[in-house]
DNA sequence: CTTCGTCGTGCAAGCGCTTGCACGATCGTC
DNA sequence: GACGATCGTGCAAGCGCTTGCACGACGAAG
């Protein structure tokens, strides 16, 4: 392995110089600074990490938590994360935290100190337990505004607006909203949203995944619900799907609404209408402010990224016909 | 932050002491150890994983190279090998390597020195490229078998026999078999099933994508195929999706069958009959020979895992009618 | 020509941990 | 009861890098 005294002496300089090279050039004389840059691409040195870490320098490295890997909103904000950190010369950290605030907290344990700063997407845990835990180390907060932390999120008031005045604007008047876990920082906004909602029936916290949205399907159809807005496409998914196993349609009798727009939801049959988040955003931004905040930078901003509905075709006009529908209709998407 | 000396003064004994209490507990008498581990626990130390590293112990970490964390199959894996981690007490380091043999190496090189070794998904780049960068690090593929290299795999063979068997047992005889992209060794070893069987129709290497899926879709219409065998489920679902745009019906008209068995495919319509693959099986073990390895072990274990045929409803009898199918029988599932 | 400031570089002290070695104590053995 | 083996612990030398400080050289100012 090449150090940083080989560059050195290949190079005929005192080892912290190379240091200097790499780390602050413009106290090096710009003839040195080329003739290390081609010791070191002649030797082809890579700095080590641990090393650079325990003498107090930045570490070139981030720290990802994010509740489930496996769920493709989250791949798909980790995705832009990664690439961001590929453009800024990071390395990324990641960590799958099963949405348990314990998970959370021990990871973050074992990242900090080898972390220049942390990314968290939901957290479950208290914001006083999150800085007790990493100190004075910068965070973003993904998807959970919280006081005195940098954070990024979507309007979740516009995501209700959105899914229930398209609704509504189909002619549906029986239009539940879903409610995903009490834990979540976008419940919260979301029930605020709703709040100012004439006429829409909530449905408490139900679990954003699909076999929650599965189990759903049949109270929706006994409540003579035209109209659903999902916490989340998975949801959403599930509701298409158990709606049809208990006999009705997409979108005949139900018209589903999700939110979140992951690939599946394309995929769909009907292809899903919802309510667009901008992922790559969400993890293009967290990363800037990180960097922002690693760079010194100390004020808490706080990004709220609008949304957008995609009309696809699990959304229709609201059809009059009584009891559940013959099955002739079935998959007659148009 | 409290150091190991902390802990060494709070139970009254030597740093060295307290290292190996960690490191190697059996070398410490136990009262001496349990005073140590009460200190470590009233003082809530965490060890510094960089001094660790830089001491020439364990890192105590593990580096995790995907072309595409975004694609669900990757993801699961990612998942298991992450649980493992945890199980394991080793933490995680995760590059998205957008399937190109230089991020491939580059993301090794960046992170080789601070892990204790790689697991590499779907790798393309050469294996002599990667023993070069990582020397004797210990690297496990997953999804590809090379000479010299501890791997774990599918059973390709059986994937597409499986496949093609269930289609020709539904009676089909026009059966297409979708290859992948050449650089991938999965691609090859299709290849070599494929020519054992007769009368199979093989469609060149087609990206294992959703949009491919689509564009592949009207071909296999005009050819007259009534039971394709996708490359991978994102595939199949574009095929299923563009088939149906261009006025077919699956399974009616063709049956398709993917390979990988992604979340998706459950929750299309119809749902997706597919060739399972252990996900998480391949991950758990991809870190256990990992795992091997770093404790020592110097042979380059080749593991192939089994798969199973998942049958959902997008394969059927096959129908003897001309043409394109009339509207009534659309989206009929039985 | 001296004096000071500035700039570029060398020096050395660690960062927190591991580990080979040394040393004293304890035990078994003839 | 003295001797070697064994066991448990202390000691100190780094691992590769950063950074405050010191120092020499040079140019500008007096």
């Amino acid at each position: 392995m090449v150090t940083l005294a080989d560059v050195a002496q290949a190079a005929g300089v005192h080892p912290s110089t190379v240091s200097r090279v790499l780390s602050r050039p413009q106290l090096i004389g710009v003839p040195t600074r080329a003739v290390v840059h081609e010791a070191i691409s002649l030797l082809g040195y890579v700095p080590n990490r641990a090393a650079r870490q325990l003498a107090g320098g930045r570490v070139g490295s981030i720290g990802v938590l994010v509740p489930d890997i496996a769920n493709p909103f989250f791949a798909q904000i980790v995705r832009a994360v990664q690439q961001s950190c590929r453009a800024d010369g990071l390395t990324m950290l990641l960590a799958d935290t099963d949405q348990r605030a314990d998970e959370e907290l021990s990871g973050a344990r074992a990242l900090a100190g080898s972390v220049d700063g942390f990314v968290v997407c939901s957290p479950v845990a208290a914001t006083k337990d999150w800085r007790a835990v990493v100190g004075a180390t910068p965070v973003v907060f993904v998807n959970r505004r919280a006081k005195g932390v940098a954070s990024v999120v979507l309007d979740q008031r516009a995501i209700v607006e959105l899914g229930v005045s398209h609704l509504r604007e189909l002619g549906h008047r029986r239009i539940a909203v879903v409610q995903g876990p009490d834990a979540y920082w976008s419940s919260k906004e979301r029930d605020r949203a709703i709040a100012r909602l004439d006429g829409v029936i909530t449905i408490g916290a139900v679990r954003p995944d699909f076999e929650a949205g599965i189990a759903l399907a049949v109270g929706l159809m006994d409540a003579e619900v035209t109209g659903v807005l999902a916490f989340n496409d998975l949801q959403a998914l599930g509701i298409m799907l158990g709606y049809r196993a208990a006999g009705g349609s997409v979108p005949d009798d139900l018209s589903v609404v999700g939110s979140d727009d992951i690939a599946a939801g394309a995929m769909s049959d009907p292809p899903l209408t919802t309510v667009s988040a901008p992922a790559n955003e969400l993890g293009a931004f967290a990363l800037r402010l990180l960097v922002q905040q690693i760079n010194g930078s100390t004020d808490a901003t706080e990004v709220s990224l609008p949304v957008e509905l995609t009309v696809r075709r699990s959304t229709g006009p609201i059809s009059h016909r009584i009891g559940r529908p013959d099955s002739t209709t079935r998959g007659d998407l148009s």
